[in-house]
DNA sequence: AATTACATTTCCATTTATGGAAAAATCGCA
DNA sequence: TGCGATTTTTCCATAAATGGAAATGTAATT
């Protein structure tokens, strides 16, 4: 096929009728506009232009030739348009994915202000404890707690977490709290994605690491669901510090086992390895950054 | 804008799905369409392919970008096809110019039989006195008598014609024929393209040049006609030789002044100088060289 | 877990394209 | 008719692109 340049810098000599004009609209010598031009017409093996020095007329084939391809170079002209002008803005639709424990009023409040800063961003948004590829799903960014499995992913620490064993006094007051990790598989528990109402908690006290299985008559997804069963009485639950401190301080939740603790959670915003992030993405990593999430708390 | 080829190469990449079947596709070491797709995303500032040695994916520019310009790269294909399809078939639209002597049936019948050869041909004739500017007009080819005036077109010799006195027995039966060319101007003579049915006709006698006032009943504009009025005893005709001779030999007309004769035209097809002739022209010129016209004898 | 196969990226000698200057040609004006 | 202005074409030193080989990295297989 022919060199697509010398076609279009045919095409911008047509539209003008001038070798010269031609060359400063295209911001090349003439010498070169004049090559490209006879390269075309050599590698075509047909005569587009007529030419003296001093006139210029298109050939019949020429002119065919000239108006099949006018508006698919316009075409491609406008795809770089909105591709790079899309690029620079933050526009766009951006594919976000997060887990479970994130899909709630906190974050969604997040999202939405986020929006309405800026407003000609769209989300596409995936609540999921599933493992997403992000590359494969086309992805833009996802939420992730604990180690990162994929190496070829960028990764932005978000901040920390870890979690605590509390019960609120009601629930303490009719029972003799526990002194050790194990005792905690005579109570009552509320779960996080618990199966069959069980799971196993995971304590390190220093050095000292205990896995305990817990079970309860509550087992939910999110975070904020488990807090308000905790909070009612319902049982014993390892929270998350972020919803456990000003609670814990009011008095509203009591600490127990306070030695002990979850392993701490690292959190990061994850995506493809990319050598030019597109505006969007960028700013939604800062804001990310720089949001105060109930479920982390900021390095 | 980015390297228009570039986008090519992105845009095979992008369809195969692999660096190594687009290389195999263009016929380019993969070497070149690496460095092109990169290249390609340096000048956007964008992302495209999502890439690891082993894995490819488009990014959602990406692949917004590869729908945008798919579409043109097969339509600059198409037009290039057709161009050079064209320019090797013997079709497509011939632009004519002829003057109005050979608006005639001997020239119509060779247009006609021409077209019966070529089916794929169309024929845009213009019959015409008039002075054409053949690559202003946009006209293919015309056929000019006497000398060239156009020093950009080329022309290719066709034959000649030389014109000879001649009149019918029966206008010579009750009258003194003429013995010097001064005689015409006695006669009634039937003219070609005569003004107030008058006109100059230029006889030579080997260095002995003659000019002559002549005037007649008839003018016409075409040897047709003006053979046919002499034919029948209407006057002294200057007729092309190609038009007497077989008359002359039955005894149906005879040559007056017979060491006298027009002056002998060259008779040629030009066309604009082209670099590369279209097959519509190239059989159009062959056909026209050996065509056996009555208005000129072949070299 | 290590090795092999295969794909993409990078490097460098060679080839090709470029840009500026000069040559050639044409048209308009005096 | 001749000269000057302007445009296109050609030439050549320089810059950039290319293609092949090697390096790098990843995924599949043993």
């Amino acid at each position: 096929m022919a060199d697509l340049n010398d076609i279009a810098v045919f095409v911008k000599v047509a539209q003008l009728g001038s070798f010269s004009r031609a060359s400063h609209a295209l911001g090349m010598p003439v010498s070169t506009v004049s090559r490209k031009v006879s390269a075309l017409e050599a590698e075509l093996g047909v005569t587009l232009l007529q030419r003296t020095t001093r006139k210029l007329a298109l050939t019949s084939q020429g002119q065919d030739y000239f108006h099949e391809c006018s508006e698919p170079l316009n075409l491609l002209f406008d795809a770089e348009r909105v591709l790079t002008q899309t690029q620079r803005k933050p526009e766009g639709t951006l594919k976000i994915s997060v887990p479970v424990v994130l899909g709630q009023d906190p974050f969604l409040e997040f999202i939405s202000d986020f929006l309405k800063l800026y407003p000609r961003i769209k989300i596409d948004l995936f609540i999921t404890n599933l493992f997403l590829d992000l590359i494969a799903e086309n992805v833009d960014v996802g939420i992730r707690f604990g180690e990162l499995k994929d190496s070829t992913l960028i990764a932005k620490k978000l901040g920390s977490q870890v979690r605590y064993v509390v019960a609120s006094p009601e629930y303490l007051k009719d029972r003799k709290p526990p002194t050790k990790p194990a005792d905690l598989g005579l109570h009552q528990c509320v779960l996080l994605n618990g199966k069959n109402n069980e799971a196993e908690w995971e304590l390190l006290n220093g050095r000292k690491r205990a896995e305990i299985r817990v079970a309860g008559p509550i087992s939910s997804r999110d975070f904020q669901s488990v807090s308000t069963f905790v909070y009612r009485g319902h049982g014993i639950g390892l929270l998350p510090s972020t919803y456990c401190n000003d609670k814990i301080e009011k008095g509203e939740l009591v600490r127990l086992l306070p030695d002990w603790a979850s392993r701490q959670l690292e959190v990061h915003a994850v995506y493809p390895t990319r050598n030019f992030l597109p505006s969007r993405l960028h700013v939604f990593l800062e804001a990310l950054r720089a949001w105060k999430s109930p479920l982390w708390t900021l390095p």
